[in-house]
RNA sequence: GGGGCCGUGGGGUAGCCUGGUGAUCCUCCCGGCUUUGGGAGCCGGUGACCCGAGUUCAAAUCUCGGCGGCCCCA
């Protein structure tokens, strides 16, 4: 084996994060980055097969409470200005459709940058009296921003084809709240599920979703210590119900402006899963999202290819009913097998030689482990759940080891100065806008910590000018 | 926002400076033989100079523009 052989072969390793992300994303099947238009990427049947997983975890949270809904992908360019705030945010990345074949639109329409717009308008049809209130619904559609800088499969796309947008309108301000604090059990409940562990804090003032009250966001760290945002809930107050007039019958005959909010993931959370848990060989999935749960290798070695052949498919049909589980009798020699299901993600493996067909036993392996070990063949089927389940936590702990590994407590400017090129930055800081902005100089001001999956205290004495303040997240963004 | 580098089979590359040979090597892919417990071997095969304009007898190579990609700094 030449060492030109090996290299062309292997993924960079994991330290040249950006190599390796852009490597594997591609050698695991999840993208087709080579769509001719920038910002513009192909989904693979194999990372589609990804996305549906996750996604359907996704869904499932979504539908205990809310119902899923159309709206159109194209805005006319008079309602999408309504929202002074709102518009400004999102003018300069809008794309805009002003031809019917050859013939000039009398009114331009916006591609969705994202859906308020299109869906406030109809709210206000849709509401009359406080009896069609609550209102919760949810989209999982594309949008689509013009970036102009660096663009990069799963992180910053021109064309976002997986947003999963909820808009939910309520009676009162209280009731905007309490849905707040939902979406954000929610999104925790999410990212627990995918072993992803987050920070969550309120953006500052200057960085809120345009045309909101305020913004709760979820960012995780990647391996190169820069956040990745991969949820936002907002509170929109009634700002939006005063642009597009969407009002309420009271009990007592008066009339209201409602309350909204929204809250929005996207395919960054399959970026943020595919970096945080993937390894020098390749993807590293919980064992509920990959779309290889269980492959079968057996060992064919002359003259017993039968035998081992009906052994290992009967322990396929056994479970394919219950797991995706995939035999992989292809010609190859079983190294060469390992190695391309190891860069897939395929989290429990079964090997199968003239060995074990005659012991009645099978040879397991786990992708995040990659030891091997003996399993009575009557034994596996039951032992399954179980495996999946300690390799989820295995994975999570691992992820929340070097989660904290990137986060430093800093006591003073020139702590944070340095840290930041490493991680994230924790300190605190007052609410004065100078302090605010002497710091996002520095680093993005991820906002006030809500929450974080490690103990510290929540309040201190603001890293710049001493008064009280609180905890802060500082850190170099995506 | 500012700067730099690059574009050659499906992927990775040599050639470009100094224009002219049958465009190099690895990998993938296809067919055959053989082999199978961590990327086997041998034989045979398919497949490429980003697009447009210009200079020239002649362009992968030089010039300009477009499109696309990568990196660094703010």
């Amino acid at each position: 084996m030449s060492k030109s052989k090996d290299e062309s072969k292997n993924l960079p390793k994991k330290e040249k994060f950006s190599e390796w992300y852009h490597e594997l994303i591609q050698k695991a099947e999840i993208m087709d980055v080579r769509y001719p238009v920038k910002g513009l990427y192909v989904w693979f049947p194999f990372g589609f097969k990804i996305r549906k997983n996750v996604y359907d975890i996704l869904r499932e949270i979504m539908d205990r409470e809310h119902d899923e809904v159309y709206f159109p992908a194209l805005i006319p360019e008079t309602e999408l200005g309504k929202e002074g705030e709102h518009i400004k945010g999102f003018e300069d990345e809008v794309y805009w459709v002003t031809h019917g074949g050859n013939t000039p639109l009398d009114i331009k329409l916006a591609l969705r940058p994202t859906s308020e717009t299109a869906m406030y308008p109809m709210f206000k049809l849709w509401i009359r009296s406080h009896a069609n209130l609550p209102l919760k619904v949810y989209q999982i559609v594309n949008t689509f921003r013009y970036e102009t800088k660096h663009t990069r499969p799963l992180i910053r796309l021109r064309e976002i084809t997986s947003f999963k947008e909820a808009h939910t309108v309520h009676a009162t301000f209280e009731e905007a709240e309490e849905q707040v604090r939902k979406a954000v059990s929610y999104y925790k409940e999410f990212y627990e599920k995918l072993a992803i562990p987050c920070i969550i804090c309120k953006r500052p003032e200057w960085d809120k979703f345009p045309g909101a009250v305020y913004t709760i966001a979820f960012d995780t760290i990647m391996p190169d210590g820069k956040t990745l945002q991969i949820g936002t809930v907002h509170n929109l107050g009634d700002n939006f119900a005063k642009t597009f007039e969407i009002t309420y019958e009271t009990p007592d005959g008066d009339h209201s402006f409602v309350h909204q909010t929204c809250y929005g993931i996207s395919e960054r959370c399959i970026a943020a899963l595919i970096s945080i848990h993937g390894d020098d060989l390749g993807l590293v999935l919980p064992f509920e999202v990959s779309p290889v749960q269980i492959v079968i290798i057996p060992i064919l070695y002359k003259g017993k290819e039968e035998i081992v052949l009906r052994f290992s498919g009967e322990i396929y049909n056994e479970i394919r009913g219950k797991y995706r589980v995939i035999m992989d009798d292809s010609d190859e020699r079983p190294g060469a097998k390992y190695y391309n299901w190891e860069i897939k993600g395929a989290a429990i493996r079964i090997e199968v030689g003239p060995k074990e067909v005659e012991e009645n036993s099978v040879v397991v392996s786990f992708r995040d482990e990659r030891k091997k070990f003996k399993v009575k063949r009557d034994e596996l089927t039951e032992k399954i759940d179980t495996w999946a389940k300690e390799m989820r936590e295995r994975i999570y702990n691992k992820a929340l080891e070097k989660f904290k590994e990137k986060i430093k407590i800093c006591e003073n400017l020139n702590e944070v100065k340095n840290w930041i090129k490493e991680g994230v930055v924790l300190t605190y800081m007052c609410d004065s806008k100078e302090c605010g902005s002497e710091l996002d100089e520095v680093g993005n001001v991820l906002g006030e910590i809500l929450e974080l999956p490690i103990d510290v205290k929540m309040e201190g004495k603001c890293v710049i000018c001493g008064k009280k303040g609180k905890l802060t997240a500082i850190a170099k963004t995506y």
